[in-house]
DNA sequence: TCTGGGGTCCTAGGACCC
DNA sequence: TCTGGGGTCCTAGGACCC
């Protein structure tokens, strides 16, 4: 059976987030902002037509946000995470072979189904999750993921299309390829881009057509593949089976910068509890501990950024260990006479916990610290996180990360459930 | 004053081995 | 003067994604 796929793609997701809850958003410009407020991350229709770009530092347009009266939130990633699931529990239904590429978008592998129009059950998937979650989606159908994101672009941007665009029985392919920007392709970054564009490539047709020995040497395996992929040669399989992570990273930058080694042995502590934490949740243990800092490289000043990586004898997943090479590794790594702006963890070489190699010497009573870990994240679950913490993190964490447009977790916190007045 | 966070894969180069 | 070849593994850095 041929491959075929379909991308759903939310539209503007953290936006429509917040407009599920807030009629009153709709139709009217409204951005999120990154964490400690810093960059935009998600803008509706209205305040892309403002000339809002992505990734744009608020700060830099706080006249225009004024001017125009844009709605402006800080992320809430709680909510965006339940309203993910939802609209990914609505998808699996019209489709058991679904890959969650994104918190905000999935490929369906739709080969099987035949017997169908694809336009027409495109449409009646976006009218159901529209119906059950309140989030707009818009999809896109081709033979290759990569032509299915440039399906889903045509399909967001033409309001013909009315949100489903299916390329396979579009009759004129190439003009529509023709039309497309190279650096829109799925894959084709800033540097890429440069690249094609200086050697005459500037359309998606033209990257189609592209010499093959030429894009290998110059784009590697990576964009061979993208050029099979627009040519309908499916390369990129559905992972419908999520692949076992590879890392685990958690990292911040400080809302005030850090100048005092106490400070920052709090917020890595922190850091790596929260990174433990994901472990455990996956079920995994990590080999290797990276830790990191820098200064503002934006900022004029003495600069400092560096790295240190560390080695555990056995794989773990227990808090306390892990907080033990960070405060270890943080005060190698950690230099005076510095303002710190960022700094983090990374775990790597990860295994499943329930297949770690132990080692003949090993000091660690194992079992005793499977059983504090299990206890504490239950705790956490019931009472909330940060409930239980180890001391490491610090009391007073004036370091933590600011969120002052934040809105309330409408649907993961009894206490900020949204009321219904009835009026007769 | 104020510039996010969490991932993936690939490649080149060095160390090391036989 | 002449200075192997081929393989693996690891790491750092680059490029990309949302």
């Amino acid at each position: 059976m041929p491959p075929l796929f379909a991308l759903v793609d939310c539209n503007n997701f953290y936006v429509s987030c917040e407009r599920v809850f807030q009629p009153k958003l709709y139709g009217i410009p409204v951005i999120v902002l990154s964490n400690n407020d810093g960059c935009v991350v998600a803008r509706s229709n209205e305040a892309k037509a403002l000339g809002i770009g992505m990734g744009v530092p608020e700060f830099q347009i706080r006249p225009l946000l004024r001017t125009h009266q844009v709605q402006v939130f800080s992320s809430n990633y709680t909510l965006y995470g339940d309203l993910s699931q939802r609209v990914m529990e609505t998808l699996e239904q019209f489709c058991p072979d679904l890959e969650r590429y994104s918190i905000d978008e999935a490929f369906l592998s739709l080969s099987g189904f035949t017997a169908r129009n694809h336009t027409d059950y495109g449409r009646t998937i976006r009218r159901t999750v529209q119906r059950w979650t309140g989030i707009p989606v818009s999809i896109g159908i081709a033979e290759t993921k990569t032509l299915a994101k440039l399906a889903n672009r045509i399909a967001k941007r033409n309001s013909d299309t009315r949100g489903v665009f299916d390329l396979t029985v579009c009759p004129d392919r190439d003009r529509l390829l023709s039309r497309i920007p190279v650096e829109e392709v799925w894959g084709i970054g800033p540097n890429h881009a440069r690249t094609l564009r200086d050697h005459g490539i500037t359309t998606t047709l033209h990257l189609r057509h592209a010499d093959h020995r030429w894009i290998r040497k110059h784009l590697g395996i990576v964009g061979l593949r993208l050029v099979e992929e627009l040519g309908g040669r499916s390369c990129l399989p559905l992972e419908d089976c999520p692949l076992p992570k590879q890392s685990i990273t958690c990292s911040r930058s400080f809302g005030t910068p850090i100048t005092t080694l106490v400070e920052m042995e709090e917020a890595v502590s922190a850091y790596v509890s929260r990174a433990a934490e994901k472990l455990r949740r996956e079920g995994l243990a990590a080999m290797c501990l990276t830790i990191f800092l820098t200064t503002n490289s934006f900022k004029v000043g003495p600069q400092y950024s560096n790295a240190l990586t560390g080695k555990f004898p056995v794989a773990t997943d227990s808090t306390p260990e892990l907080i033990r090479l960070t405060l270890q590794g943080i005060r190698q790594l950690y230099r005076e006479g510095y303002e710190y702006k960022k700094a983090g963890v990374l775990l790597t070489g990860l295994v499943s916990a329930s297949q770690v190699q132990t080692d003949l010497f090993d000091q660690h009573d194992r079992v005793r610290s499977k059983q504090l870990m299990v206890a504490f994240d239950q705790i956490n679950d019931r009472w909330g996180a940060g409930t239980l913490r180890y001391a490491a993190t610090g009391l007073h964490r004036v370091w933590t990360t600011q969120f002052h447009r934040r809105s309330p977790a409408y649907t993961t916190n009894w206490d900020e459930l949204p009321l219904v007045h009835a009026t007769s």
